[in-house]
DNA sequence: TTAAAATGGAAAGCAGACTTTACATTTTTA
DNA sequence: TAAAAATGTAAAGTCTGCTTTCCATTTTAA
């Protein structure tokens, strides 16, 4: 799955750190979604959605080939 | 978080087995799913929602308090 | 109303999400 | 250009999502 949080975060001009604090996770956290790392738990991606007033489907990419 | 999938799912008419052999995931998945075990990963959900032809947020309910 | 089908749910095991700590590299600013 | 700030990334640990197996309970159908 990719994501667009890094361009969103950046199109905000907020810090990592910044943003890991508003979303109460860790700075590695941020980084590792951000360079695709992992994914989210569905709960820290409805967090990252409300908190830049998107949809998760506009903030994360799922790809057809994307398994469970 | 809780979640209509079971309303949505008895909509269509289809069983809980059926629904998991689409998902490619295993029925006492749904069954936990269904009765809030636990939350589907961001991939599931992404599945579930594109199987219904809804949005992720049509299905699955954030609550504000809920935490990662 | 009994047999079959559907659902509920527990246990053990594996993989992935997230944490903290720690250090290296890159980018910004003075 | 040197110091400071921001980011990259790894390791070890914990917790949760999902699996398979198994059995109990509820619902449906003959």
């Amino acid at each position: 799955m990719n994501n667009r949080l890094e361009e969103i975060r950046k199109q905000r001009g907020i810090k990592q750190e910044e943003l890991a604090a508003a979303l109460e996770v860790s700075r590695q956290t941020i980084g590792s979604l951000e360079n695709g790392r992992y994914n989210p738990s569905i709960l820290l991606a409805f967090r990252i959605a409300r908190f830049f007033g998107m949809s998760i489907e506009e903030i994360f990419i799922y790809e057809e080939d994307d398994r469970v």
